[in-house]
RNA sequence: GGGCGAAUGGCGGAACUGGUAGACGCGCACGACUCAAAAUCGUGUUUCGCAAGAAGUGAGAGUUCGAUUCUCUCUUCGCCCA
């Protein structure tokens, strides 16, 4: 037999669509459109298998909206500004845009190897001036709508590199590949009113049905809205401070208060900055960090003012002011007050400043002395020791009856607060979109005209290693505009702006005027499904609502306010892990298996021992390089391979078995191929084709809804039950008509998942002209019989065929006949029969 | 520390709204073909048991005629935020 030339036959096919424009699209108004997007990727070099995984699944639910009727827009981009290409760029002594262009050639026929039903003519990169300088007069029309704005802001400052990291590239206080320490530095940065839209962001999340909940959920989380009440505490001191106002969540908790805490950059701060103590706690402060963790972590410390607060609830509670580390400026007001019996954190430093502890919640409502010893409490419970609170139902009653009484006695005020901040988007690199603004000898910033965009980066062929090459590239930065000296902002644009908007781009690639067409994203947006990692969950996503936001804010033609309809968020793709006896990680292909276990290649007597499964990464060595599968197996065997097993949302273990498996299976269809081929040549007369019938349209019905529900795992298993039972069923004489209309429906519904192979068999049979998804029928999958589980005390004892619709009277006296029936229940009488139509009995005695 | 989710054979995983647990694949065993091996094909494969049968979905409880599925407690793991 004929051995399937997968690499002859995926060649041709792709070379046919790309030849015939097979995935072009264009609006058709008569046809209803689906926006298929996967998240585009970063030209790193090479696609590795995450981007094989994201794509396949992306491919097969392309495909398969294509042959159901829809007008299909599947489109592919680079994400190519970033940091990557300026390190290589600075390694490696060249410069990013050549590298960039590279690796973007090279991905690109990678991943046209993979057979995707990507329309190429709609390809975009964001780091051409034909995308990005859309871009900048998006910023400068959120700039008019007051949406962007500057502010100064710490960064992480690396002195030796001369550059500013992101917080992950700092490792223990220590820049990630100068390990100089890092410093603190103020900058003054742009940033997009985010908060503006907190709201909207939060509240149009219930109406996404198509997300998973948990990504919901995370950005909630992320916007973090909390109610609360913002509360005015009298101050006696000898200083200029009459009131400090601390925001709370849990106002009914404020007879429970015994101190206030306050940021080191809270206002007040100032009339101590001459105090020698005063200034070497904040300097002991600046030692904790800022994120929440190392806040959370860190030992609480705190500085005692000579302030005192006065409990706005009974003047007679007055409690000391200090400046502690764990308060931050930028959430509420840089001010709490703290009940040290209803939180951990409160209580730590309570009992180390040897303050008062006074509970005000306890969890039984008689327990009038509770008591908190070492673990604050912080469940539910009801209101004690606080006066005319007492006994309300905490926190539910007690927070509502709380802000009533501060509002109408004017101490405090209902407040809601966001612990989503601005989106800070300056970035002090030389490989992204220049930001359009400039500015004068006063240092006033000013958009920059009309008339003088798109900003362009300049061409620099060498990469210094340090520093930013706009800074010090004069000749681009100084610029004269009507006479007058400006310089240019020389940061650049987050890549995260980039990513926000470029799936409108998609909609409109070639419209030289502005970022979008309106009446092509009218038709295309929202986009229907996006797929692509769960990493990608908070900020991309987030981002990209609020672009849609700021573009609608104030446009009465663009009212797309959610670009993504669906989510999916795929797992990872893991491998084993291996070391050898020296403790280093071992790749795969260095890896030889004897008798069972796992030896070095070039060694075979040294032992390799076996890791656990994890995310593919280069610095485990644990990675699979796609190219090479598809060379040695081809893009069907590998896409069979990455949808089975797991499925799409769970992570999914690369195997050697498993890719070699998906290959054989894949062979075993062409064998299937060809006999239905000889079959169709015997045009057998006498054709009873009930159940070829039968078994396509139950075929077809499994497919169809696994695809729909994205079970792509189990379309890979009904296609294996699918081969077992036609190479047998194939021995019986059927005619050609019917082999071959029922093969035609078969192949098909695999097209999505084995485009390749699917055609040229489709070619084979002479069916390959106007392909529709099939229909199945219901009508012909029924069964006459059907078999109906018995039970004895809720235990399996027999199963019985019967008539489907069986009256249930003859069901039992069939029942009673039953040898194992008879057996198992003896002289004992049925004392209650439940019977589940067509499925199952059961007899309680 | 908080949120979300998961736990099923030797392994990856199936199981519709509570109704035959283990689909499908890998691995393994045996058999066929072969001088032999690989490849291929066939059969079997949750555990214990010769069998009849019994036990069995992380642990423990509960609801139910019946629980992998629902409720509670716990354990472990993963992800996200910190």
């Amino acid at each position: 037999m004929d051995r399937y030339n997968f690499k002859s036959i995926e060649i041709k096919w792709q070379k046919f669509w790309q030849e015939n424009k097979t995935f072009k699209s264009k609006i058709d108004k008569n046809k209803k459109k689906f926006y298929c997007l996967e998240m585009f990727p970063y030209p790193s070099g090479k696609i590795h298998m995450g981007h094989v995984r994201n794509y396949t699944i992306g491919d097969v639910l392309a495909r398969f909206k294509s042959l159901q009727g829809f007008n299909v827009l599947h489109p592919m981009g680079w994400d190519s500004f970033g940091m990557p290409a300026e390190n290589a760029a600075r390694q490696n002594n060249l410069d990013p845009k050549s590298w960039t262009e590279k690796n973007i050639s090279n991905m690109k026929s990678q991943l046209k190897r993979l057979g995707l039903s990507i329309d190429w003519d709609r390809e975009i990169s964001t780091c051409s001036v034909d995308y990005y300088k859309h871009q900048q007069k998006f910023f400068l029309e959120l700039y008019d709508k007051g949406l962007v704005y500057r502010k100064e802001q710490y960064v992480n400052w690396d002195p030796v590199d001369q550059t500013v990291l992101a917080n992950e590239q700092v490792i223990e206080g220590r820049g990630w590949r100068s390990g100089a320490k890092i410093e603190r530095k103020k900058l003054n940065q742009w940033f997009f009113n985010i908060t503006k839209f907190s709201d909207e962001l939060m509240n149009n999340l219930d109406q996404l049905n198509d997300w998973p909940k948990k990504v919901k959920i995370m950005q909630k989380n992320w916007i973090g809205k909390s109610f609360g009440s913002e509360v005015k505490f009298k101050i006696e001191s000898n200083k200029p401070v009459k009131e400090i106002k601390c925001f709370t969540t849990r106002p009914d908790t404020l007879f429970g208060m015994s101190f206030i805490a306050l940021s080191v950059d809270h206002p007040i701060s100032k009339f101590y900055e001459n105090d020698e103590d005063f200034i070497q706690f904040k300097k002991d402060c600046s030692k904790t960090g800022t994120t929440e963790e190392s806040i959370a972590n860190a030992e609480k410390i705190g500085f005692k003012t000579d302030l005192i607060a006065i409990n706005p609830l009974n003047d007679q509670i007055k409690v000391p002011v200090f400046f502690a580390n764990f308060v931050l400026m930028d959430y509420g007001l840089g001010a709490v007050f703290g009940c040290p019996a209803h939180d951990q954190r409160d209580l730590d430093f309570a009992k180390k400043y040897d303050l008062k502890i006074i509970p005000v919640v306890t969890p039984e409502i008689e327990n009038k002395s509770f008591n908190v010893e070492d673990k604050a409490y912080t469940g539910p419970g009801y209101i004690f020791n606080s006066s005319f609170l007492n006994g309300l139902r905490c926190p539910d009653e007690s927070i509502i009856k709380t802000i009533e009484y501060l509002e109408k006695k004017n101490l405090g005020e209902k407040k809601i607060n966001f612990r989503l901040k601005d989106w800070g988007i300056s970035r002090q690199r030389y490989w992204g979109c220049p930001i359009p603004i400039i500015y004068d000898e006063n240092n006033n910033a000013h958009k920059l005209p009309d008339n003088m965009l798109p900003v362009e980066l300049p061409n620099i062929k060498k990469l210094e290693p340090t520093g930013n090459p706009l800074d010090k590239n004069f000749e681009w930065k100084n610029i004269i505009v009507d006479g007058k000296k400006y310089v240019r902002e020389t940061d650049t644009l987050d890549t995260f702006v980039d990513s926000s908007w470029y799936f409108l781009r998609f909609c409109s690639p070639d419209n030289k005027e502005y970022g979008y067409d309106i009446d092509e994203i009218k038709y295309w947006m929202p986009v229907d499904q996006y797929i692509g990692g769960v990493e990608h969950a908070i900020l991309h996503l987030l981002y990209s609502r609020f672009f849609m936001q700021a573009l609608a804010y104030e446009n009465n033609e663009f009212n797309l306010k959610e670009p993504f309809k669906g989510l999916f968020t795929q797992g990872m793709v893991c491998h084993e892990t291996y070391k050898d006896h020296d403790n280093n990680w071992v790749s795969p292909d260095e890896i030889t298996t004897i008798n069972g276990k796992k030896y070095l290649k070039n060694d075979n007597t040294k032992i390799v021992t076996v890791g656990p499964s994890e995310s593919m990464s280069k610095s485990k060595r644990n990675t699979v390089d796609p190219e090479k599968i598809i060379n040695d197996y081809g893009a069907d065997s590998a896409r069979i391979f990455i949808l089975s097993d797991s499925p799409p949302e769970k992570d999914v273990q690369w195997s050697e078995e498993g890719i070699s498996a998906s290959h054989k299976f894949l062979q075993k269809l062409w064998n299937l191929n060809i006999k239905f081929l000889s079959e169709i040549k015997k045009n057998h007369t006498n054709d009873k084709s009930e159940n070829l019938i039968k078994f396509t349209n139950r075929f077809i019905k499994k497919m169809t809804e696994n695809l729909n529900n994205f079970n792509y795992n189990i379309i890979i298993a009904n296609m294996h039950e699918m081969y077992s039972y036609l190479i047998k069923e194939l021995e019986s004489p059927y005619s050609s008509k019917s082999l071959i209309e029922n093969y035609q429906k078969i192949l098909v519904s695999m097209m999505p998942v084995v485009p390749h192979f699917t055609n040229e068999c489709l070619e084979m049979i002479n069916e390959n002209k106007n392909i529709i998804w099939p229909a199945y029928d219901d009508s012909l999958i029924e069964e006459k019989e059907v078999q109906i589980v018995i039970q004895i005390n809720g235990k399996k004892r027999s199963l019985i065929k019967v008539d489907k619709n069986i009256e249930e009277g003859d069901l039992y006296k069939l029942i009673m006949q039953d040898q194992k029936i008879v057996k198992f229940l003896g002289e004992k009488k049925v004392k209650k029969k439940i019977y589940i139509k067509n499925r199952l009995v059961n007899l309680i005695s």
